[in-house]
DNA sequence: TCAGATAATGAATTGTTATTCATAATGTAA
DNA sequence: TTACATTATGAATAACAATTCATTATCTGA
């Protein structure tokens, strides 16, 4: 029934170990001042013992953010499928978001502070493929905008692709001063979709402010 | 006439070119990764050199961030304070806001990827200072979105902080892809301002669907 | 032009840390 | 239990890059 042998089963326990201690270590220190040794004392192994794992610092923190990047994105494409209609789609994607930081703040301590360091990278493979993880996934979600304006939920008037990165961009400005000030971790991330999506609807003018000058694209 | 002894003047001038070099190579190659010497050989000068004027390549970094970022607060500051209104005072901070990213691509190219490296040095003075300054620009822009409420132009029931954030995170959104996709900068930085305002004041929504379901804060 | 400063140089020093690998421990199957 | 294979260990290696400083060049005023 069970799907691994033993032995590999064993393996893989113990590299998810390592991960996680990694991710931990990261989150900390940042990718450079984190040494080998430091995650190896976190995960309770020798230094050489992480070297029969990954090939490498680097493959150790790539392997951490493909996992989790792969994960958000499933889990976003998932609870998206399980609704109907754009609008409730868009919610979902703002909530699971939101719900997936505060779950995995370890993570993307390291995914928003060393958010550059990717960019850098792209000349080797496995880099390459995360970027393009994220091309593909940034492409979903600007089709989940046409078909809110197809749907007339959204305007028709604006760019798809940039109108999902400004939405994008209001949630990382709600998560990352949550993930800085310790003293903000009273009031829930998830709790703060309905800001968002409030003013990425309605926006922020008072009604009798509305459209009063002339905006253009 | 002249406020500075030749000496000084000169002084200030080499300084001024170091930092110029190292605003380059630090964009290039990240923080991390840029040398000393990189930024020798880019400046032409040995690296002793930048010894004499900078005290470590923290400093160095350091200097560099303070000096464009008090420029980029005093500009937006000065700027606002040329209009009358909240709302031109709004449509000033983001154009000033993209026009300035796009006349410093280099250090913002540092500022973006190397953004929660800050957050990691806030233990020693000079990152402190910096810090600082960020969080009183902060207030700033929370007390102008405060204004904007007082004149009813923006809604009463948004909280203040989160709304500038939320300005800021939209704002970033757009300028992280200009820098990163090469092909993009045909379209100007400047020319998104339009964009970004309109959704921020008068949402994303088509007119049919505003205020469909019950959104609250 | 010369002496004494002032500034620039870059090879040598120092410290750090990723990575390796000979050795030891542990597991396995007979 | 023994022989073999697998896995873990951490001291030793190797590479790299920040920083220093003895030396050299340049400037300044007389």
């Amino acid at each position: 029934m069970n799907p691994l042998p033993r032995k590999a089963r064993d393996k893989l326990l113990r590299r998810t170990d390592i991960l996680r201690a990694a991710t931990h270590v990261f989150a900390e220190k940042g990718y450079h001042d984190a040494t080998m040794l430091d995650i190896a004392r976190q995960a309770e192994y020798a230094v050489g013992t992480i070297y029969l794992y990954f090939k490498d610092k680097q493959a150790l923190y790539l392997a951490l953010s493909e996992e989790k990047i792969e994960e958000l994105f499933c889990r976003i494409k998932d609870k998206m499928g399980e609704v109907q209609g754009s609008l409730a789609k868009i919610r979902v994607l703002v909530e699971e978001q939101l719900a997936y930081f505060e779950e995995n703040e370890d993570f993307f301590r390291i995914y928003f502070s060393e958010e550059g360091f990717g960019s850098r990278l792209v000349t080797d493979k496995p880099s390459r493929q995360m970027m393009e993880r994220i091309v593909k996934f940034r492409g979903y979600l600007t089709a989940v905008i046409k078909k809110a304006q197809a749907e007339n939920v959204i305007r028709v008037d604006l760019d798809p692709n940039r109108t999902a990165r400004l939405l994008g961009g209001m949630v990382k400005s709600i998560i990352i001063p949550w993930l800085k000030d310790k003293t903000l971790k009273e009031k829930d991330l998830k709790g703060s979709s309905g800001f968002i999506l409030d003013i990425f609807l309605n926006g922020a003018a008072s009604p009798s402010a509305k459209n009063r000058d002339a905006l253009c694209n």
